[in-house]
Formats: C-alpha cells, sequence, structure tokens
DNA sequence: CTGCATGTGAGAACCATTGTCAACGTGGAG
DNA sequence: CTCCACGTTGACAATGGTTCTCACATGCAG
C-alpha cells in the first residue's frame, strides 16, 4: 500500500511548482529552505517512488548526478545541447517501432529504451564561434 | 605536453582490444588481471584525456557509471537481457538518420547519441514462467 | 646526459546515493 | 473513534565510483 505522508505530498509540489530537471539535493535543499523539513534518505525514495510510477522523468548528469522533472507521461526522448544543457523533448513513434521489432526479431520481450542524442545547440555554437 | 607512457599505452590497447563500453574500473582491473599494474587514478586520468582527444565516446549507466569505447568503431546499440544481461549488438542506420535529423531539426550540431533497449530474452522468459 | 615539468600511484577525500533501524504516523479494522 | 500493523521517516553510517593529494618516478627537450 502506498501511504500519502506530508513528505511525499511535499516532494511532489517542488515538482509542480518547478519546470526543468532538478535533483534530488536540490529538491531537499528548496523543501528545507522552505520550512520544511524532509530527511535527504526520504526526498531519494519519494522521487524514485515518483519516477517508477512515470510521474517523474529522469535523466543523468555528465557528472552523474540524476536529474528529475514532471514529465508528460507520454514517451518520448531528449535532445541535450553539451554546452548548456538544454534540453529539447523529441518524440520518435519510428525509433519506438524499430526498437521492438529488433528486440522481437532477437527473442526479446516486454521491450523498454532510452535514447538521448547529444549535440551543441544553436546559441552555444554562435557564441563558442563568434569570430568572423 | 602529452608524454606516452607505459600506463598511457596499456590503457589505450584495452580499447583496441575490446569491443563495446567498458568502465575505467574495468579497464583497470582487466590491466591487472594482464599483469599490467598500473593505478586505478592513472586509468582514469588516462581515458579522460583518451575521450577529451575525440578517441573515446562515454556514455553513463543507469547506475551512473561512465563507460567508454573506442569511438572509431563501428557504431551500434546494445539489446541488453534484464534478467541476465546478455548482450546483443544491433545496427540501425534508420535511427541514427533519424537522431541526425531531428537534433538538425532543433538547430544542433555535431551530433551523437546512445541508445540502449532492454527486454527479457527467450531463455529468461522461459525459466520465469514455466507453468503451462 | 641533465633538468625539470609532467605523469604516476597508494591512499585519502569527496559526494551522490543507498542502507540501517528505531521511532513515527497512516489508515483499515473493530 | 480508537487501536495497532505495517508502511514511512530520518539521522547517521556505509557504499562505491570518481577525484584529489603529494611524494616519487620518468619522458623528453636541450
Amino acid at each position: 500500500m502506498v501511504r500519502t505522508t506530508r513528505q511525499r505530498t511535499a516532494v511532489a509540489a517542488v515538482f509542480d511548482e518547478l519546470e526543468g530537471f532538478h535533483s534530488a539535493q536540490e529538491v531537499h535543499a528548496r523543501l528545507r529552505a522552505g520550512g520544511d523539513s524532509v530527511g535527504l534518505s526520504t526526498v531519494y525514495r519519494a522521487v524514485q517512488a515518483l519516477a517508477d510510477d512515470g510521474e517523474l522523468d529522469s535523466i543523468r548528469t555528465d557528472s552523474g548526478e540524476a536529474l528529475y522533472r514532471r514529465c508528460s507521461t507520454q514517451h518520448h526522448h531528449h535532445l541535450v545541447c553539451r554546452s548548456c544543457g538544454r534540453t529539447v523533448e523529441v518524440a520518435g513513434p519510428a525509433v519506438e517501432r524499430w526498437a521492438d521489432r529488433v528486440a522481437d526479431e532477437h527473442g526479446f520481450a516486454d521491450i523498454s529504451h532510452t535514447l538521448e542524442i547529444f549535440g551543441t545547440c544553436a546559441a552555444c555554437r554562435n557564441a563558442v564561434v563568434p569570430e568572423s
């Protein structure tokens, strides 16, 4: 059974108020700053539970830190700028089908997949190469 | 100036012999096992230097571990069994093109991507659900 | 060959994350 | 409503990958 506690509500609320990706540590600090005292372990557990329920989407920073954000339950992938970290969500029905088909061909079932695309966004490219 | 030392040569050699992604820890263990004694710190430094030089490509595991592979290697993706860990390498030209196109549409350049497909392989499915 | 800047490595430090466990509080049963 | 089983919490310790430290070793220019 999943109980609705003050702490879980608080964690979920943070993601309601915030756009984009945020780390568990950041959520924890934010709650503390806001007067809600919630244990760090609890934040980690809450965030993972939310991710398991598909309410949060997670990715990993280059430095290995896990970031979460409220996501449209809609399945999608990420296009991440290597330089500034800006993220664009992209959907790719064709890719989904391809992944399922390939997996099926190899006898795999119950398929899921992760796809991240990295690049340098226009803004950062201009910033890095401003000559002419 | 970059010096060519026994240790760096050894680390680079590991990626010459191996396909796919490998962690710094794994490279270290492999060198130790092979009789080449190289410090763990040195392996990390060597691997990062190689990645900086564009000789290695890096991704992060879900658990936050960094994996590297020789990037000149033929590009392909992994189909991993959730249960037994068996891995099948799959190629997907269509996916490559899709990723490049999508990234381009959003103004991103210098594209790279990672794609992992997870599922349960036939053998494991039979083992887990043996009932009639 | 020599000087010395650079590289090495054992171990400590770091830090995000996970585990531990006694105390707590939710929510269904009575 | 009250009880109390059991999911949940949180301070703290433990983990584990990665990075830092610093004394020592070693490529390489001159």
